[in-house]
DNA sequence: AAAGCGTGGAA
DNA sequence: TTTCCAAGCTT
């Protein structure tokens, strides 16, 4: 493209923008804190989804240096739901690294943050256009899209090496002025005019010179080959009360799936099934549980609800529900976890797994 | 380089 | 039901 042509994208873009651009909580100022903090939670998210959660979360960490201090469980509460959870616990790690680092003042250059945990080369472009006013591009999903199709460009972005590309295509169209409203129109476009699936190409205003609309091929850009095939696994999740009425609680080991987070003790089948066996014993349960954890269940049920189903990106769980009691002064030396009254569970920050299986607790409880 | 990591919604 | 998608980063 000749300077000419580079102008005239720009000036479509952002004229679009001016007109169109919706009004978002993190959009009433360019304080890089709020900046920053959306687009962490806007990683593989949406923008809907995510809304609610922005306004909680500043509500009560207003400021770095509170996010810097914030208990964990606070911070896990404020994430609850929100997904992919090691988002929040590299926000305190980063809010923590600028405080002691850099004096609580945000590095303002994409190369400076992209060395902040958590802040990768879309995020840091992001936050060094539209909080610092760089003018380096932000390379997400949406700008693939865009400018696949713009260019009819046929890498594929399942791998690795295709957000290198772009950023070097998509380089010298970001303008010195408003390069954030750049990034940010490339964004909103590509999530309400150039979707995925239907893109609305007639009311776009890159449409004259789209070169993967001119030849139709808009659907197949951008070009992606990698599927993702899911893991089905079958678990048994334990609803384990003791004589107060506590539930004891388990916490997900530090690798894998919701690590660190509290769900009722979950154990793979497979761990309990041997080849030629189909079923599983209640006596078995408590035989695992004694073997692993030093632990004496008691009138372990299979409770006659539909199993839990839940899907992760890499995952599909099943998960059987059982009841069971033990007593209240169990030692928990061998265990990962700890009783919990219903006020405890209700002030912890809980996967949605575990909200899920608790709704089908609750739900046979009430029926019983 | 490729796999792992949540969740909700749409088709 | 199944698949895919949505403002990616870490290891």
């Amino acid at each position: 493209m000749n300077n000419n042509e580079i102008k005239a994208l720009q000036s479509d873009f952002l004229n679009w923008y001016d007109q169109n651009k919706r009004p978002l909580p993190w959009r009433e100022n360019q304080e890089p804190y709020y900046v920053w903090l959306s687009e962490i939670m806007l990683q593989q998210t949406q923008v809907q989804t995510v809304m609610p959660y922005f306004e909680r979360f500043i509500q009560a960490l207003p400021t770095l240096a509170d996010l810097a201090q914030v208990p964990d469980d606070t911070l896990m509460k404020l994430w609850e739901g929100l997904g992919y959870y090691s988002r929040a616990r590299n926000l305190k790690r980063a809010a923590q690294q600028i405080m002691t680092d850099y004096h609580g003042t945000f590095p303002q250059t994409a190369a400076e943050l992209e060395q902040i945990i958590g802040i990768g080369p879309y995020t840091a472009g992001a936050i060094a256009s539209i909080a610092f006013g760089e003018a380096v591009p932000a390379v997400d999903g949406n700008a693939y899209r865009v400018f696949s199709r713009l260019f009819d460009d046929t890498t594929d972005i399942s791998k690795s090496s295709a957000r290198q590309h772009f950023a070097n295509e998509i380089a010298p169209l970001v303008p010195k002025e408003r390069p954030g409203d750049f990034n940010q129109a490339v964004m909103d476009l590509g999530s309400s005019i150039c979707t995925t699936k239907d893109p609305a190409c007639l009311l776009c205003p890159l449409q004259p010179y789209c070169q993967a609309y001119a030849q139709g091929k808009q659907l197949e850009r951008p070009v992606k080959t990698k599927k993702i095939k899911k893991k089905r696994e079958q678990y048994l999740a334990l609803v384990i009360h003791d004589e107060q009425g506590r539930v004891l609680l388990q916490e997900r080991p530090a690798k894998g799936v919701l690590s660190g987070l509290y769900t009722y003790p979950l154990i793979n089948e497979a761990n309990l099934l041997s080849e030629s066996q189909k079923v599983i014993t209640s006596t078995q349960i408590a035989a695992f549980f004694k073997a692993q954890y030093e632990l004496t269940l008691q009138q372990v049920q299979l409770l006659p609800v539909k199993p839990v189903t839940h899907i992760f990106t890499h995952l599909h769980w099943q998960l059987t529900l059982y009841t069971a009691s033990i007593d209240a002064n169990a030692n928990l030396a061998y265990f990962p976890g700890r009783f919990f009254t219903t006020a405890a569970i209700a002030a912890q920050g809980l996967p949605t797994l575990q909200k899920k299986l608790q709704a089908r607790f609750a739900a046979y409880q009430k029926n019983v």
